[in-house]
DNA sequence: CTGAAAGCGCTAACAA
DNA sequence: TTGTTAGCGCTTTCAG
């Protein structure tokens, strides 16, 4: 069994308290007797059980964080950023992976609640479900969160995201200025805030560039590669559109092959924006024309906005910040 | 502040331990006060408190998983693929990612020691520093821990890996086997066990072709893109191999980049023979020729062994799981 | 500078 | 079926 300031307390002769002041490098004590009583936490190889003082302290120094697929690069970045960050402020990470994107409520609710009930000192959050069951949770919240990417209606809190309505709108204004007269736009049917936040960007673009309504076509397409492949592919079979536009740069990849596998060229025959800018957008080939968010940036965000909420208390203020996009001109365009 | 089963008692008019016994389900409890307490509970909007059980039960059903980099495919896959599996046993993750790849022994040690501070029941780790010190402190570890990915020399323990020598085997044999009479290999100087065993499959492969020692060519190269790109570059302007194969398919497609740059055909001019097979090697362009690692299984499987050592801890037996390998041939060769 | 006592919230063992 | 007691390992008063 893990020995406990107990042990420590016996084998130094002094008690439990004393050896709690040395663990812990507090003032009050005598040189001599920190010396040893470290020394002995060394030998039998004492780790400090974090749980009871966790329990005495009402803090965990730990954050919960709730992402949906971990194989994406977009929630990859994500993590990794607010990973990195925490670590720096001496916290630990509870991770959640969800079943999938866009989960039923339920699965979410249960990841929140055991988040809470670890006790978690605050939580990083998108929600899946922008519905009032699990919005209702989080205004009944008992810790500080800060969501991250989103920000549903009618919810006052701490949020870090990007303009989503923004970022479509110079993806489609790139294209359509390049002379492209409709774009094919591979995104999930409108449910979540940044997707509709995302269809009006291009509705803008249309209006400022005095196009017809129908000048963007909207595909329903899933995040992921291969759904992207499928439906570009299926599309492709009986008519070439002048240029795509995609929810990101993973339905890109999809998009590209799926043109490629047909023979055409890009952009001499299809144009392509992307969305995020994940890290091989560069590298691919050809090099993706996309709209550049900042993933590790925003879970380091994120995490700061967090961490101040959890260390001052009484600043009841709510925190928005919304980072800079801009568009990436590469070789698909 | 939280409700505690102590408020829900005085609610309820009962003592601590029914509440309790009727928030965990147990038999002996009659229905007419388990659901007046449940109700209670709703309405009080109590989150059971973790810690204290934790503390109580000593477990925390909780599994510490420490990686390198989770920007990078296969660490992000094999993460998913230990959190889901995670869930379905019931566990969290509690996440711990280094600041770089091959970090300092302390930075490993430090979140090995945290990890263990927070009492984890289990910890899935790949030892960034193979060295003594931190081989030293896996010996003396007073919890059940799987290693992924690689298995240093002279530690008994559980692992689930691929096996790198056969893995470079099959990668430099396919392309001796097409007629390439030499191979520029980009990899880290040895260092790890994996690394060696590495270079040892590309010996063999070598001596089964009958092909000069210097067949193979060592490229020091980081893992990443950007000095895979750098490094083909400055190879391809005073040379051209007619083959490379590199550590993972995050560098082939920095090596894609520098090949494709200098205006070279793939697999004409230069054959490619990444490792792998990360979820967008087949959709890039070209489509990879690599080697199937099985990242996601590989943390499922790490997190099915592990809880098993958990779960029954009389047994202890070593698992040692070597999955399978395949090299996939795509457009690259 | 050091020690004794209380208690964080929970569950197991025992008693009623 | 329910209640009482003890204790998980730690830190925070408060005394000495």
């Amino acid at each position: 069994m893990n020995p406990t300031i107990k042990d420590i307390a016996r084998e130094a002769g002094c008690s439990i308290q004393t050896v709690s002041r040395a663990l812990n490098n507090k003032e009050e004590i005598d040189p001599g007797t920190k010396k040893r009583i470290l020394e002995i936490a060394k030998r039998l190889n004492y780790s400090p059980n974090i749980l009871a003082s966790s329990l005495r302290l009402k803090k965990t120094k730990t954050l919960g964080i709730v992402i949906p697929d971990n194989r994406d690069p977009f929630y990859a970045e994500i993590l990794q950023g607010a990973s990195k960050k925490a670590r720096e402020y001496g916290y630990q990470i509870i991770l959640s992976v969800l079943s999938h994107r866009g989960c039923n409520v339920e699965e979410e609710l249960a990841a929140l609640r055991t988040l809470i009930s670890q006790r978690v000192d605050g939580l990083l959050l998108q929600p899946e479900q922008e519905e009032s069951l699990y919005i209702d949770a989080l205004r009944g919240c008992p810790i500080p969160y800060v969501l991250y990417n989103r920000a549903p209606k009618g919810l006052v809190c701490n949020y870090v995201t990007h303009n989503h309505e923004q970022g479509a709108f110079i993806a489609c204004s790139h294209l359509f200025e390049s002379g492209k007269k409709e774009i094919y736009y591979l995104i999930r049917k409108p449910q979540t805030s940044s997707i509709k936040a995302r269809i009006k960007g291009c509705e803008k673009a249309i209006e400022k560039y005095g196009l017809p309504k129908n000048s963007i076509h909207i595909i329903d397409c899933e995040d992921s590669v291969d759904d992207a492949y499928q439906k570009t592919k299926s599309l492709l079979d009986h008519y070439v559109p002048q240029a795509f536009h995609t929810w990101d740069d993973i339905m890109a990849i999809g998009v590209v092959k799926a043109i490629i596998d047909k023979g055409l060229r890009i952009p001499e025959d299809v144009s392509l924006v992307g969305y995020n800018d994940i890290l091989i957008a560069r590298y691919f080939n050809p090099p993706l024309t996309t709209v550049r968010q900042q993933l590790t940036f925003m879970g380091e965000t994120a995490v700061d906005i967090l961490i101040q909420k959890i260390t001052d208390k009484t600043n009841k203020r709510v925190e928005h910040v919304e980072l800079t996009l801009e568009l990436v001109k590469r070789a698909t365009t």
